[in-house]
DNA sequence: TTGATAGGCAAGTTGCCACTTGCCTATCGT
DNA sequence: ACGATAGGCAAGTGGCAACTTGCCTATCAA
């Protein structure tokens, strides 16, 4: 559950989408490509990124539906909330005030 | 920078071993691998451990302080509060009170 | 000083992951 | 109907990362 999170987050274009659809929500495949290539300048073909994709919606962060031939890409932000805060239930790291 | 925060990640070892260092700060080598061991019932080698902790540590998630023989670490959380922010930035998904 | 404890260094192996390549299906415009 | 656009499936490849193995150094107790 948390591991897909943590396994999607470790890869930097994986990261990148992640911008994009924050920037934007609701993109398509190629939209996703074009603005990898044009904004990074990262040269990845267009099954790299679908399978990026792939991992992400297994993780639960990114969510699609099809309308025609398009498929959008919707941010899912909930997972994200949750998987930091394990460590971070401390309030403080020292004069801890009770 | 960020980058290496979330490849530490990555591995669910040391997300166990952040664990431990969340339940009690400060320990050395040979009792991380002893509580890995005893409480989740994962084999592996002291190195292994080792080049996790190693991991962890160049990623800022974990500092060490020598005592004699001793190599106690220590848990650093600053790392994860800023790393999850950048795509939770956002305060809501839908229908924000104005 | 010797043995035991705590840890480090480096080479080797294995398995997984990102990416490519080639071909296929489905929807839209004209 | 036909071509163009949007996307999917599956096999293959290269590189990195996790882990092991073997040996070495340093500190402490007796």
């Amino acid at each position: 559950m948390a591991d897909d999170v943590f396994k999607a987050l470790a890869d930097p274009t994986r990261r990148l989408i992640l911008d994009e659809l924050t920037d934007r929500s609701g993109q398509t495949l190629f939209e996703i490509c074009g603005r990898l290539v044009a904004k990074h300048g990262l040269g990845l073909s267009r099954q790299a990124v679908s399978q990026h994709l792939a991992v992400l919606e297994a993780a639960g962060l990114v969510s699609t539906r099809r309308e025609g031939r398009y498929k959008f890409h919707d941010l899912h932000t909930e997972p994200l909330e949750h998987i930091v805060t394990r460590w971070l239930a401390q309030p403080d790291q020292e004069g801890r005030t009770p």
